[in-house]
DNA sequence: CGTTGGATTGGCT
DNA sequence: GCCAATCCAACGC
């Protein structure tokens, strides 16, 4: 329907690199009835050797699935109410990933204002927690496999050419602001209303 | 052990 | 713009 789920090979790579090509792929979750899907409309890079990374101080509990296969989801914890979902980049033992934070609901829009609380469509995945609250991801999906097409998978879906794509620094981080790292779908309207301090295009 | 603060959000001033 | 909510990993003693 979105195309073929992304191959391994996709995710084996730098997250810098991979983070922007993840632009206008397709998020899915669940079949059929109950399936909701969106377009990534917005990233974050985190890598190995980097302050602001959960990986920087080497591998924990809570960071496991950081440091395991590429392609697969690393799920975490925060603010005592939150979780994030980071699709995992790199080799194995790295400690590298990239935050999804924004995607464009395409479909099951009405289970996602379910668990939201809200109908604004706009509002229903823009941001981290919002996403993972609208694609009802925790915990329990830390570690899951993106590639092999279960319950949740990431698919081709159609890439947005580098010259509509911006970067700023990521939101909320205050280690490295020289990491220009968040990449989003320039003046896209389901982007989170993160607010950057600087904001330039890629190649125009 | 106790303390601190976080890759956030929503509600209120 | 400010701040509480609410858990828990990381770090200091």
């Amino acid at each position: 329907m979105y195309g073929r789920p992304l191959p391994r090979s996709f995710f084996e790579r730098p997250a810098t690199v991979v983070a922007p090509e993840l632009l206008g792929r397709i998020l899915v979750r669940g079949r059929s009835e109950e399936r909701v899907a969106g377009r990534i409309v917005e990233v974050e890079a985190y890598t190995e050797g980097d302050p602001a990374s959960h990986s920087f101080s080497g591998p924990t509990a809570r960071n496991a699935a950081m440091f395991g296969p590429p392609g697969h989801l690393y799920v975490y914890f925060t603010y005592g109410m939150h979780f994030c979902a980071n699709v995992v980049t790199g080799g194995v033992g790295e400690g590298s990933a990239v935050l999804l934070r924004a995607v464009e609901p395409l479909e099951g829009l009405s289970s996602m204002a379910r668990r939201r609380g809200t109908r604004d469509p706009r509002r229903l995945c823009a941001g981290p927690a919002r996403l993972a609250e609208a694609f009802s991801i925790d915990r329990a999906l830390d570690g899951a496999d993106l590639v092999r097409g279960g319950d949740i998978r990431l698919v081709e879906g159609e890439p947005v050419p580098p010259s509509r794509i911006a970067r700023t620094t990521r939101v909320g981080v205050r280690a490295a602001p020289d990491r220009r790292w968040r990449f989003l779908v320039r003046g896209d309207p389901f982007v989170s209303p993160g607010r950057p301090a600087r904001v330039d295009g890629i190649r125009g």
